[in-house]
DNA sequence: ATTTTGCCTATTGATTCGATAGGATAAATT
DNA sequence: AATTTATCCTATCGAATCAATAGGCAAAAT
């Protein structure tokens, strides 16, 4: 399981990627309409503010916005963020990468040969899962539901 | 990542199965085979038993042996014994599945799509990987190094 | 000047993780 | 019968991580 901060981020990027264009969007506002405790998500934005990924405006009408391109910014690269790596094993990592103690050759363990395809399919999908996308996808849905 | 424990557990059942002919096998020489701190194997080991996913044999000469057939037991029921669920989101998974407070319609919810999808691949591919399987992987990939 | 909003530091309680200690029980060997 | 060799069971440990909150400072608009 992802932890509820990683949780928590995704969902208000997702929504800050919703409006994208209507100026700085305060925090209470994520808070309440995304049913997230206020001040763990202030401190969730500080911190994606001081990495880069959004931008802030201080004082009365002030807020957070996304200033990059959505499509720049996927599931994958936010979930690394705050939870560290996708694979499930140290041996399957690329930025967390460690040797397994237990295994003497990792070029002919299978337990690592299984535990690469379901790190390298899930990082597949995550990475194609970018905001741009993510939108599209609840567009789609929204309209198949209708009908 | 998942636990030491279920990685613990992973490499013992593999160490059991590859020798399952052989008559029980001791913790002592699992333990050490495999780099796993005998004390903790013990406590993995009789839990095992107790699910009865393997047999005991006390006394001199005894330990541990697989009495199921191999095919039966597979890294996604095992991840799920000590570590819970496969998905990454409580609305993803099947058996601890919960709501997400965050969506207001599960439906047309783009993040758990996403989410989903990775789920869906993850267990397929863990499913898959029985300890027969995986057996046969091992000597596939020695055969594959040796030329 | 006042209000509104983000920014920062610090702390808290709960839970989980990984590992070990110490002894009871059972079976085979001598 | 005594001894050795294992598993079995209970209990405990420190460290780390998780989720959330408190309280005040700094900046910008009215
Ligand atoms: S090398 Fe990582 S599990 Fe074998
Ligand atoms: S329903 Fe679970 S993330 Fe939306």
């Amino acid at each position: 399981m992802i932890s509820k901060k990683t949780k928590y981020t995704i969902h208000a990027l997702v929504h800050l990627a919703k409006h994208k264009d209507s100026g700085p969007i305060q925090i209470k506002t994520i808070a309440e309409t995304e049913n997230i405790p206020k001040k763990f998500l202030e401190a969730i934005l500080i911190d994606l503010r001081n990495k880069g990924y959004v931008a802030s405006q201080k004082g009365r009408n002030g807020g957070y916005y996304i200033n990059r391109d959505l499509k720049e910014m996927n599931f994958a690269d936010i979930i690394r963020m705050f939870d560290g790596p996708i694979g499930m094993l140290p041996c399957v990592t690329y930025l967390y990468y460690e040797p397994c103690e237990e295994c003497e050759d990792e070029e002919t363990c299978a337990v690592r040969k299984i535990f690469k395809d379901v790190r390298d399919e899930s990082v597949k999908i995550l990475k194609a899962a970018n905001l741009a996308e993510v939108i599209k996808t609840e567009k789609s849905l929204s309209r198949k539901k209708k009908k």
